[in-house]
DNA sequence: ATATCATATATGGAAAAACGTATATGTAAA
DNA sequence: TTTACATATACGTTTTTCCATATATGATAT
């Protein structure tokens, strides 16, 4: 993992904000995470590709709905990287929070999504 | 500290490796950082200029030298990153470290700076 | 005062990144 | 086998970032 490669992933606002909160709720779906940052699909699915493909985040078919998490197999110093900031950055998702909120408690999701 | 632009600080080569010399190094000297690097004055400047318009920098005059720190002042999270990003990836600046070394001896420097 | 050295900034142009819109893919249900 | 839905990608444009070159500033020594 180059670390300039990953640091330039994390320099952006979309980005930033679509890390912190899967690291925030382990593993979110597309269309939870483009009605939290209330942006369109494309827009987000573009970044999340970014991501996947620098080895940032993984994702999980099941059945219409793409799972993301954060891969795994990420360097042991990058994760703690993104755990550090969510720790001390929580405020900057707040918003986005309270929109995932709104869509309903999870395991309602987990059976509608969207 | 918006935790985007700190993250755009890093997110540029010459910019990560003059922070992670700083760090390992406490203080370091504009001709200091520009033989490591191997680069133009005036590019190693501006890059310098933007890390301590954000906040990561400080600079201290001393004569004709300007030596520059990570600025104590920056949050604590911030510190945290960078010495975690140094302390897994030396290697990333190995080739600087060795022109400095070339350089002279620190006491030398001080005394003759470039 | 002038020359010199270290460092900073300004400017215009080139390269890269981000965006909106349109369209494609892939799954599931009717 | 169409339709609908979630997600991905392509394309042309705008915005942002980066750079090289030239020039300015500020300190010291002559």
């Amino acid at each position: 993992m180059d670390c300039v490669q990953f640091y330039k992933c994390l320099a952006d606002n979309t980005r930033l904000k679509l890390l912190l909160l899967i690291q925030q709720h382990q593993e979110l779906c597309v269309c939870e995470l483009t009605t939290a940052l209330a942006l369109s699909q494309p827009k987000v699915s573009r970044h999340l590709a970014q991501l996947r493909q620098c080895g940032l985040l993984k994702d999980r078919r099941q059945g219409i709905w793409i799972f993301y998490q954060i891969d795994p197999q990420l360097s042991q110093w990058a994760q703690q990287v993104i755990e550090l900031t969510l720790a001390h950055n929580v405020r900057f998702i707040d918003e986005d929070n309270s929109r995932l909120k709104q869509m309903g408690s999870r395991s309602e999701i987990r059976q509608s999504c969207c």
